[in-house]
DNA sequence: GCCGTTTTCGGCCCGACTGTTTTCAGTCG
């Protein structure tokens, strides 16, 4: 798959050309379109021209371009830029608040072209002497060095949202506060974050300002005025607090949510109704306000639905928007069990009887305890004796529940020649059985494929446990060929996992969209190994609705009688399997 | 560089904050 290193090409050409001053727009055409490889879910090596100019962003240049990189493994116009504008300088647009003409000025008077000599001339006091640049400058420039140098990666999403909702817990209890709500890539989900931003009315508005820089976890002030204040974490998380009157809250709320690919689009689609959106409201060109009290109200105004957050990535939202084919999204409410469990069999913390009781304050109907298998001995994974042994403790522990259902389960490993880790009669003990991935990773995309297919090819496995094994943020999705698996998966009617793990999310959103549109189903869970990770299921959801999953989607939204259905029905004849 | 129910040329989203600029450019989201 060369749509990433594609992308990453695209992205130099447009960092190259912004510190050459190029023309924005044109520069904005190559992040697009960098954008649109990224969320490719097919090679564009198996794509034809025609599919691949039928994409919007996609035009007869970039499409030579891309079809060069292919071929040749380089792109000529990236080459020639590289020649022209020193390489490195790139790096110094990393720096926050150093953007790309401060970047070649600095380039051009000092010859600096790294962020460690950037780092010695600001602390020399060198860097004032370039025109544009005095002390207040130079000092802020040193500061965004050592943002850069602690925040260089995006976070998972569950690392930030506990402590976005304390900073908003802490927010909401200062006196005069009217409404405080958490927007951007944060709203939307987004399965990493970079910083956090929440959106306020006030009567006060000095007072909430006051309290927020004045937060225990707060280390340093970026930047203060009456609509915006933006601080860092002791962690070196960045927050961004924005204060509008109460009239405009909604639409502060749509344009703070973004995304910006989003926003762009609904005010071109605007635009072409003669209508201007911004922060304040909806406006017509006679400068009557028509909307921004709400969010429903915004897009009501521009002739469209209320669009979820989640969907809000310029990902086709806006069309079927238009057009009325929204999907009815699936929500946290819908789950009704959580299937990829561990206890303390394994490498799990909790006894059966607490995940069950965990699993009914969640209001759940049934679970499934899916401990590991002997092989990943570095998690104590179970021999067949032991599994017999748990079967025989969730069949006391069911007759002891009344309505709710344990599954007895494994999350059996895929060995390195596709074999599973347990013989067959141990299998066809169980009620539920997860196969994955834990070693071999890094094989070709050949030998990741054939072993999944194996396992699909299983009479007893239901689902493939986490497909891609990825691990935010230090390992990649292995090369498996999804789209071969997404087929055989729809075929026989094996479930595919969102892994809801924050570190996991795999399949992530793209990848999920993808294989429902195959008519895969999916399963949302939690691979919990505490009970409290559980909580997880949110970020799973969340995952499946920036797939535009609906509940049908996802078979663990099935009543207990509907799942034990499912489970005792197989779709189609396995057959590969030796 | 892309794109077309005002356009094949001339548009392309919009505003806040900062610093050094005496009227605005750069950066960010």
């Amino acid at each position: 798959m060369k749509n990433r290193e594609i992308a990453k090409a695209l992205n130099t050409i447009a960092d190259l050309l912004e510190i050459r001053g190029d023309n924005p727009f044109r520069i904005r055409a190559y992040r697009r379109a960098a954008q649109i490889l990224e969320d490719l879910q097919r090679s564009v090596e198996e794509m034809s021209d025609q599919e691949l100019l039928s994409l919007p962003g996609i035009g007869k240049d970039l499409l030579t371009k891309i079809r060069q990189y292919q071929r040749e493994g380089k792109m000529e116009f990236l080459e020639q830029l590289k020649r022209e504008v020193p390489e490195g300088l790139t790096e110094l647009m990393a720096v926050p608040g150093l953007g790309p003409a401060t970047a070649r000025l600095i380039y051009e008077h000092l010859g600096i072209r790294d962020v460690d000599a950037l780092e010695r001339a600001a602390m020399e006091g060198v860097l004032r002497g370039v025109p544009g640049i005095r002390e207040k400058t130079e000092k802020n420039i040193l500061k965004g060095i050592q943002i850069l140098k602690r925040t260089r990666v995006r976070r998972p999403i569950g690392m930030v949202m506990p402590l976005a909702e304390e900073i908003l817990e802490a927010l909401r209890e200062v006196k005069g506060v009217k409404r405080c709500a958490i927007a951007g890539s944060l709203r939307r989900w987004k399965e990493t974050i970079k910083d956090v931003d929440i959106l306020a009315c006030a009567e006060d508005p000095q007072r909430l300002i006051r309290a927020f820089v004045s937060l225990p976890s707060v280390e340093r002030v970026l930047v203060s005025g009456p609509a915006k204040t933006s601080v860092i974490l002791r962690d070196a998380l960045q927050v961004d607090l924005r204060i509008v009157q109460e009239d405009s809250f909604g639409s502060a709320l749509q344009y703070f949510t973004g995304s910006k690919e989003h926003n762009i689009r609904l005010r071109e689609l605007a635009q072409r109704k003669g209508l201007k959106v911004n922060e304040y409201g909806v406006y017509r060109s006679d400068g009557t306000r028509i909307g921004g009290e709400t969010e429903e109200g915004v897009y009501q105004a521009l002739g469209l639905p209320f669009i979820p957050p989640e969907l809000r990535e310029d990902r086709g939202e806006i069309e079927a928007a238009m057009d009325g084919r929204l999907p009815e999204l699936i929500s946290i409410e819908d789950i009704r069990g959580d299937l990829h469990i561990h206890s303390i069999y394994s490498d799990g913390r909790n006894r059966l009887e607490e995940l069950v009781e965990e699993a009914m304050r969640r209001g759940y109907q049934y679970i499934a305890i899916t401990d590991h298998s002997r092989r990943l001995a570095i998690a104590g994974g179970l021999d067949e004796d032991r599994i017999l042994e748990q079967i025989r403790e969730i069949d006391a522990l069911n007759k002891k529940l009344n309505g709710f259902r344990v599954f007895s389960g494994v999350e059996v490993d895929i060995m390195n020649d596709g074999r599973l880790d347990l013989p067959e009669e141990t299998l066809s003990r169980l009620d539920f059985v997860i196969a994955s991935i834990h070693s071999g990773l890094k094989q070709s995309s050949e030998i990741l494929t054939m072993r999944i297919l194996k396992a699909i090819g299983s009479s007893y496995v239901r689902m493939i446990g986490h497909p891609t094994g990825r691990l935010m943020p230090d390992r990649d999705a292995c090369e498996v060929d999804l789209e071969t698996v997404y087929r055989e998966a729809s075929r026989t009617g094996t479930a595919l996992e969102i892994n809801a793990f924050p570190m996991r999310l795999d399949l992530n959103d793209t990848a999920a969209r993808r294989a429902a549109e195959h008519g895969v189903k999916l399963i949302i869970s939690t691979d919990a190994h505490l009970k409290d990770q559980m909580g997880y299921m949110r970020y799973g959801v969340a995952v499946a609705r920036r797939a535009w999953l609906r509940k049908e989607d996802v078979l663990n939204t099935l009543t207990l009688p509907e799942f034990q259905n499912w489970l005792r029905n197989r779709k189609a004849p396995h057959s590969l399997i030796s």
